[in-house]
DNA sequence: GTTTGATGTCACGACTTCGTCACATCTATC
DNA sequence: GATAGATGTGACGAAGTCGTGACATCAAAC
């Protein structure tokens, strides 16, 4: 599952470089020419991240970035704002509507894919590791795998994206509610309790390794990847 | 469990600003119009901050305030007024009804959220933290979790929720009415008693690690959470 | 068309948590 | 040291939460 980012841009040149820019660097990119694309984007999948234009034909970026960090599910969304000049940028600044970081136009392809980097490093690091191997358990994304002390666990597609979730948001519980957004992906009409059949589905097939005792229930609250037992 | 702020004020222009500027800085708002349904709001769940308009169209701000100090149940509650002018700001100083700060109209968000900031941090400074560690007991919310000295300990939902609010509010004696209210949550037919049943699985749950003696019953009023042995 | 694997839903049972009660224990006061 | 009121504590039934196997559906592969 790659890092997914939704890039929220009318103009149609910066768009293309944009896209190139981020296909490049192997993340998986979405595109809204507007707002209201933009919502229909984020209610069918949760992206990563969001590349936000601050002039955009129907909401300003401003406005519509305020929105979004209102909404419980789109929270914790990291937001790059993209502005046309430098002194828009202090006063974007000044309003201080929650964007985690800035990038004037014109920008360099280098630049961009480092700020995105940067960003992404600093909400959830394990994000964009290819590999990620917490106390044994190995999670391969490029060969799509699971590895537990070299014995290759079988798993479905479903439980090894929900793996995926919790081992780059470990020691954190996560709703029932939560993990439908974000594993599952938005709009879907899932009866919660669904979740823990998944969860069931996941322990098994770590259980030969004995590393399902991480995938931890925390009553009343949802479930948690954690190492301490 | 965010922070609760109830905004009292009656201009719609002035609520949506501050209700920006509160859900940003990652605070739950609640907000009424009025005296009464602020009141209203209050039974529902008690708030840990309240933002009070002087001008209102039901009862003045100011003698609203006088309410809310003199009632037991609010009395705890920090209280930010909102003033039209500068030269109101001295009216209502002299006045004196126990506001923790006051703010004039036109106010930046910045200024707003500073001071929201420092009232919560002078009266629990540790509401707004994520992880509380008191004497090596730590309770962490992100992972729901709590340590003794590296030790996890185990506790069920509501003694959970009542160790966070001991541990954000340490030091002060809560009533038995108060920790119902608090922390099992406004508008409880809960017999009292039911309190002490609760303390006591918390302290069963704190034993081992002898953490149990923090939590301190103050006879004739109520309970405590306190590092003082 | 059949098979296979993945997925979502359901129902049942096991287990936890919660509020209440009854009784024990403690403390202040006389 | 007796009394009365407040608090501690174990037990219990009811309600709620979670684990789990079974099943129906669907899409892709053969």
């Amino acid at each position: 599952m790659p890092v997914k980012i939704l890039m929220v841009e009318d103009e149609a040149a910066i768009r293309e470089m944009v896209r190139f820019t981020i296909t490049q660097a192997g993340y998986e990119v979405f595109e809204a020419g507007c707002v209201a694309d933009a919502r229909i984007a984020i209610a069918d999948s949760i992206p990563d991240l969001i590349l936000l234009d601050w002039m955009l034909p129907d909401v300003s970026g401003i406005e519509y970035a305020r929105t979004l960090k209102k909404d419980e599910a789109t929270r914790h969304i990291p937001i790059i704002m993209l502005t046309a000049r430098g002194d828009e940028l202090d006063k974007i600044r000044g309003l201080d509507m929650g964007a985690d970081d800035y990038i004037t136009k014109p920008f360099s392809v280098k630049e961009l894919q480092a700020r995105i980097k940067a960003v992404l490093r600093r909400t959830s690091p394990l994000l964009t590791e290819d590999v990620i191997d917490i106390e044994g358990l190995r999670l391969d994304m490029s060969s799509h795998r699971v590895t537990a002390n070299d014995t290759s666990l079988e798993m479905g597609p479903t439980e090894f994206r929900l793996l995926h979730f919790f081992m780059s948001h470990a020691e954190r519980v996560f709703s029932r509610g939560q993990l439908l957004d974000r594993v599952w992906g938005g709009n879907v009409y899932i009866d919660e309790r669904t979740v823990d059949v998944h969860i069931r589905r996941l322990r098994k097939a770590l259980e030969s390794e004995h590393y399902d005792r991480y995938v931890q229930t925390v009553r009343g609250s949802g479930y948690r990847f954690s190492t301490k037992v």
